[in-house]
Formats: structure tokens, C-alpha cells, sequence
DNA sequence: GTCTATAAACCGATAGAC
DNA sequence: GTCTATCGGTTTATAGAC
């Protein structure tokens, strides 16, 4: 059945350009000329694949939370380590964090998901907030259980907000990389690698502190080798 | 001259109206008829008062980065408190960042302000983002050297990553409410005051605890005693 | 399913009267 | 300075041929 290959073609390539184009200029920075264009479609494709504009919108938004990094694999790991002290705790807690971060700031996957998931999280309409919400949430209530199962001593609703605070983090760091590198005296359009391997140990490490286990023994590169950052 | 006070009225009405629509959907989602429909004038006044529409979106991010809050009347009471202790130095910054939270997310000007920012920030043109970096950056350089005057051992790279960690965290809670309230199971548009109050505390203490500094002994409420916070 | 052609509405910006 | 009227361009969406 080629026709249907060629249709699944179409519809896919529309998909992924849009996802694109969406995640760095928002819904409404992006006309459905601009789509087409780069995925090589005609401007009744849109219409007769996914409906209207806000219908691929939502396409490209389900589209990415299916494949955007969730913490599962990371907490199945965590889960089979099963630390036995605090300060094993601390350390597998640490690699779970620091590995989170570096994955989204620098994924093996198009950066556009998380891009797009984080820029709806921002712009979001109520509709699109509600389903981000629930898609996060199986993963969110996870973490929250494996938190309150390994740190002694954490209320439910510390738990919470510690989990919004890390979130905020990444948020922050995946989303405003202009403006920071602007801070930092830096013309990249991007972070380098070492910027990311610095930022995620830091903030694995203030995560794990802030949560009364002891600082962990493993150690990415310390921050003050890093040139560039005091002002 | 009641024809000036006419014209200063048409422009000030223009620039209110456009910062508080632009900060809620953004430079592409609000278009000048939108604005000046809010503000009661034509479309005529944008032209000649502001040249166009960028025009006037520059003069709001001007208007609003003149106004919004920054650190440095906080700061020169954290200078003027002049602490000689880690202890006091440890309840002075939690004050102040608890103080910066609160009236960043329940502030008693219109939150417009620091709304068009955190979004500037992430829609980023080049132009915008130079700007904003640059009225930013005074702040954080005091911001800077006051922690390393007043944190023993802290280094300028750990400095710089923990002003940005701070920076995500605040504008996570201001700019991602929908989502959070979502995902606490809560149907309100805004947070209540319990909940920023809770926030704040939070955030506050855990960025001094992770600069080394002991714990604070000043306490806002506990995060226990907030409702709904655990799925 | 995909195309071209076009409809109908909206956009930002301007001209010109007052 | 402010208004009305309008220009020229772009937008999303659709109709209809193939």
C-alpha cells in the first residue's frame, strides 16, 4: 500500500517540522506557510491530516510527550539499587539527578520535545496545561513515592515542593540559554559540553543537600574550573 | 498644556494595556487592535507614539524591566545588616530571598511586570535578550559579590550556577502556575497565599543551606502543614 | 491524498481630514 | 494628537480538479 506510506510520510514530516518550529517560536510565532515549506507539503495537507493549525499543534504537543525523557528508566534503576545507608542513597539519588539534567540540556534526541513541552508549560492554555499535567503525572507521583521512601524524614509536602524546585531548574536552564549565555559573556547560541556537565552536577548535588542526606561521594567537575562564569 | 497631558494619558494607557496582554500571550499572540481596543485609543496612536508594534513591545520590556523588582534594595539592607556570624548571615539571606520570592509571585505592583520579562526571557530574540541581560546584570554582579563577601568558601563559578538556580526556581513558580496548580490538584487560576508563603520559605532555605551556611533559625510555616501538596 | 486556486478574515501600517 | 478610511500583504481554511 504505498499510498499509505506516502500519507504516513506526509503526515509524519509535517509532524516533525512543526515540532520544530513550534518548540523554538511558540504557536503563534509560526504560520502553517512556514510549516509546509520546510516539510515540503502543501498548505491542504495540514487541513486534511490533522484538521486545522491548533490541530497539529496538539499533534506535535502528543507527539513529543511520548517520547520526551521521563524519569522511569532512571527511577526503575534507582528502585533496583536499593540503597541501604543515606549516603548510598545520596549517591545513587546524585547520578539519578545529574544524569536527568544532562539528558535534557544535551538529549541524544531532537532537543525540540522538551523544548516544546516546556515552552506549552509556560503559554499554557488551559486545555494543553491539563494534559501535560496528567502526562506528567504517573512519572511525578513516582518520584514522589521514591523520595519518601528513601529520605528519612521527608514530609509529603516538602517532597513537592523539592520535586518543583528541581523542575524549575531545568525548566530554567533548557529555556533561557540566551539570556544566560548573555550573563556569562558568551556568543554561543548553545551551552558546551563542559557548561552542562557543570550545571547538572551542581544542581544534583545542591538537590541531593537540600533533602538532609549527606553530600554525595561521587564528584563531576568543580565549578571554579570552569573560566567564564565570575563576572 | 492639557493637549500634552491628553497625549502623555494615550501613550501610558497604551503601554499599560500592551504590557499586560503581551505578558499574558506574548509579542505574536496579541495583535495592535487587541491593544488599543484595552486601551481605548485607535490604531493610529501606536504609529505615531511608538512607530509600530515592536516599538511599542520594547517600550513595555523598557517599562517594565525600569519598574520590576531587583535585589538591590534588598541587597543594601543585607550590606547595611552587615552580619559577623555564619548564623547571621545564614537568617539574613533567608530573609532576603524569602522577601524576593514573596513579592515576585503575590507582588504589590501588577504582576505584569515581572510576567513580560520571565517571558521575554524565553522567547528571546537576540536584540531582547542583549537588553535584558544588560539591566539584569547589575543586580547579579552585587548580588555576586555580596555572597562571596559573606559565604566563606564559596567559589565565583559556584556563585554564578547558584544565581542562575535561584533565577530558574522563580521564574518556574511565576511563569508555570497553571501547570503546578494541575498537578495540585487545584482548580484556582493564581496561587493562594499560603502557598507562596510555603514556596518562598522553601526556596529560601534551601539556597542558603546549600551555600553551606547553617540552617536558618528564622522559620516560616511548615510545608506539612499545607494541604494538597501530596498526590 | 495531493494539488492549485481562491475565499474570507485579519494583520500592521499609512494617508489625510480635523 | 487623534480620528476614519483604506492600502497592501498575510493569515487560516476551503473548494474542486486530478
Amino acid at each position: 500500500m504505498p499510498q499509505t506510506e506516502t500519507a504516513a510520510d506526509t503526515k509524519l514530516s509535517l509532524i516533525l517540522a512543526a515540532g520544530e518550529l513550534f518548540a523554538e517560536r511558540g504557536l503563534d510565532g509560526v504560520s502553517v506557510r512556514d510549516i509546509v515549506g520546510k516539510a515540503g507539503a502543501t498548505l491542504s495537507a495540514v487541513n486534511y491530516h490533522f484538521g486545522s493549525k491548533s490541530g497539529l499543534y496538539l499533534e506535535t504537543i502528543r507527539y513529543a510527550l511520548e517520547r520526551h525523557i521521563n524519569a522511569e528508566d532512571a527511577m526503575t534503576l534507582l528502585s533496583e539499587a536499593n540503597p541501604s545507608s543515606p549516603q548510598e542513597a545520596a549517591d545513587v539519588l546524585y547520578r539519578l539527578i545529574r544524569r536527568f539534567c544532562r539528558t535534557y540540556l544535551a538529549p541524544d534526541h531532537p532537543q525540540w520535545y522538551e523544548r516544546l513541552i516546556n515552552r506549552a508549560v509556560v503559554d499554557a492554555s488551559d486545555d494543553v496545561s491539563a494534559a501535560i499535567a496528567e502526562v506528567l503525572r504517573p512519572t511525578d507521583d513516582a518520584l514522589h513515592r521514591l523520595l519518601l521512601e528513601h529520605v528519612p524524614g521527608l514530609d509529603p509536602g516538602s517532597a513537592g515542593l523539592w520535586r518543583m524546585c528541581l523542575s524549575g531548574q531545568i525548566h530554567y536552564f533548557l529555556m533561557a540559554r540566551r539570556v544566560i549565555n548573555r550573563l556569562l559573556d558568551r556568543s554561543e547560541e548553545e551551552y558546551d559540553e563542559e557548561f552542562i556537565e557543570t550545571a547538572a552536577s551542581h544542581v544534583a548535588r545542591n538537590m541531593v543537600v537540600v533533602l538532609g542526606l549527606p553530600s554525595p561521594t561521587v564528584q563531576g567537575p568543580r565549578p571554579n574550573e570552569l573560566g567564564g562564569l565570575q563576572p
